[in-house]
DNA sequence: ACCTGAACACCGTTCAAGT
DNA sequence: ACCTGAACACCGTTCAAGT
């Protein structure tokens, strides 16, 4: 009963958010193949040129889904250390991270593609560096001597992981049965660490 | 001063191995984005519908640029190992992984792009689990214990590492600087499983 | 057996013109 | 300020027809 139209006319400023969301469910339904410019356009209801109006090209508009995939990334691991005693707060971090890509299969790829040009978008590198910094830290703590080593390393760990999941590359081992598989190794990558660099 | 015309006219049976070449160099070029069945029948000096006798689809060729990618990798990660102490042999295998990835950005993307639709073709199906098998076979030998896992971990992390630093995502860390950190952290990696299972 | 020409149904992007 | 209509230069793919 409010005093707003509904569905129809993107005309105030709603189009730019309409076009990502659309861009998000395409996503989610045929992978990034499936986003196209003309497609989306039609799904919001506007002409093919309108939403050259706020991305400059397909890019632009790729950069900005990868951008909330982001954000819901490090809410994902950030709420994983909720609760969690601070030495078993990396493993369940490494977890989480692994568990967010097998969720979300066709966003985490598209975060991950090439098509988003170097992280040229300063608001997609941003939203990335703050999802891999909740891990990097957690890592750091983990190994004080090397706090960088055992970032990157630890971070290879969970994304590389993550991809060969992603690509069923493991034998035996798909996106429905990877939980147990999942949890031991991350278990063990974390124990890794603190074992090899004692405090 | 053979008796076979040179460059034209591909009615034998190399127009398939000429399409691989050519989109091998339009990949290197311009990444995957840049391979089109179009510009490379243009390439090749053929008809646009010509390329379609040989691959059912672009995904078919696209797969079989791949197979040859995981042909040239698997060559690298093995020949990392001769003449190399066998207890060095995981390490040093580890480290021409990422320099393969590093050496070919654009071919070892494509080898984990989703455009190969679940490694559904044989051959390439083949070339990968080659590829693979050497470096798991070498991680499997440092754990004994947990030989699977140990194969998973170590594979993990060298992908991960690799896509990390294409992505440029690791700070101050390039392509052309890079070869100081991936030689540290992959005889830390084997360092590391050596130390956590003791033979 | 292998390739061509022409066609079909699409793309991303631009730009004058509308409201 | 924001959007449309129409156009440009492309795609991937198919299929009858040529040699």
């Amino acid at each position: 009963m409010s005093t707003s139209e509904p569905t129809d006319r993107y005309h105030h400023g709603d189009l730019k958010r309409a076009l990502v969301e659309a861009a998000l469910e395409m996503l989610v339904e045929g992978g990034a193949e499936a986003v196209g410019m003309r497609e989306l356009a039609r799904r919001v209801g506007v002409s093919a040129a309108a939403p050259y109006r706020h991305f400059r090209d397909k890019q632009a508009l790729i950069q900005a889904v990868a951008a909330v995939g982001f954000e819901r990334f490090h809410e994902a691991v950030e709420g994983a250390r909720d609760g969690v005693p601070e030495d078993e707060q990396f493993g369940a971090m490494a977890e989480a991270y692994v568990k967010f890509a097998l969720a979300h299969p066709r966003l985490y790829r598209l975060m991950f593609s090439a098509e988003l040009g170097q992280f040229g978008d300063p608001d997609l590198r941003r939203a990335a560096d703050a999802a891999y910094g909740s891990l990097a830290l957690a890592a750091a703590k983990e190994d004080p001597e090397r706090p960088g080593e055992a970032a990157i390393s630890a971070w290879a760990f969970v994304h590389g992981l993550s991809m060969l999941l992603l690509d069923g590359q493991l034998l035996g081992v798909s996106i429905d049965n990877a939980d147990p598989l999942v949890r031991a190794l991350t278990r063990r990558a974390a124990q890794r660490i603190r074992t090899t660099h004692p405090a």
